[in-house]
DNA sequence: TGGGACATGTAAGAAGTTACATGATTAT
DNA sequence: ATAATCATGTAACTTCTTACATGTCCCA
């Protein structure tokens, strides 16, 4: 039984497996850092207990080294295949914002300019600084993918995001201004 | 020690009282899912237990009603509010998309344009209807924390976050068509 | 040949998910 | 008066966060 309990990060490392063949949980790791990994972290404690779990369900298989760091490579199986594209054909749910600025500003009193007012160029500033490191992406060197073209669609949504968030810190801080 | 391990459920809880006074879990349950559960969802499982918790820390006190239902209600304390006033001024890290449909994306082979296709649309049938929420949240009669207006304002970012959604998945919509 | 960076892994505790369970109120 | 729904709470399990710990490689 392929078990319904499988979440995002399980098909996370089945995804990856299944497009780099096999690999090590570090060789995810890195490969998450710098695609998937904007929009999705992975958490550490995760890397080396994921795979495990998968392979007890028989959807990854696992060879370890005999020699030296005695690292394991895990690779997808029938099964494993077969669940990644049951996944992909899922409904998929709505996300959440979990914003922690705007956390922030909903519990700041709406007459504490001097607070809305640095949280709001605070935010400004990162969003900023995200919104530059996709435009880079974008249109610098081919990416370090060039076989995974649906990352520069990521990458778009990315950058619409941030630009929203731009306006959205920038109304904030147009609306103090007169004070 | 008022402790660094203070997350935020931890100061949505401090908030919501330090804003309402004192209350029962299920009053913070009541007011957060039509409010900042919008954009920050509290899980049913911490609805209780964070309190208490809270409680241990100083930073709430308890009283228990002797009759009937035997209810628990909260207020802040002194600490608690220094707590949330010191958090308030914390800086604010960055947001996650993490967003489920993104995720399925980045794992559909390009070349698979029915799954791509039916994908988008489906996105695009929900974020329609968010932002159609939102905008009768924002247009309609006036909502019931007139004296919250911050929240006015995270509706605001709201919209804007669901205007760049549909942008988004219309453009892989659009970029399929040809197919 | 030794110091840093890279690579690999574990563990404890916090937070989140899901399902269950039951006492009050309300409506018909 | 009784069924439906609201209100209140617990328990089991999964995931995440954070910190620790160590081994291996690179290169000056």
């Amino acid at each position: 039984m392929p078990d319904a309990t499988l979440g995002p990060s399980a098909f996370i490392v089945l995804g990856f497996l299944n497009h780099a063949g096999p690999a090590t949980a570090y060789d995810l790791k890195r490969w998450v850092d710098d695609s998937v990994g904007f929009f999705w972290s992975f958490p550490r404690s995760q890397l080396y207990a994921e795979p495990q779990r998968l392979v007890t369900l028989g959807l990854l298989a696992e060879t370890q080294e005999e020699s030296g760091r005695r690292r394991r490579l895990y690779s997808v199986t029938d099964a494993g295949r077969a669940a990644l594209a049951d996944w992909r054909r899922s409904p998929a749910g709505m996300p959440e914002l979990r914003d922690p600025g705007l956390l922030r500003m909903f519990f700041t009193p709406e007459e504490d300019h001097a607070a809305l007012r640095a949280l709001a160029a605070g935010q400004l500033r990162q969003h900023q600084e995200r919104l530059a490191t996709y435009r880079d992406m974008l249109g610098g060197e081919p990416c370090p993918w060039p076989e995974r073209p649906p990352f520069t669609r990521t990458l778009r949504m990315g950058e619409l995001y941030e630009q929203a968030c731009l306006t959205f810190w920038q109304e904030v801080l147009d609306g103090l201004r007169p004070e």
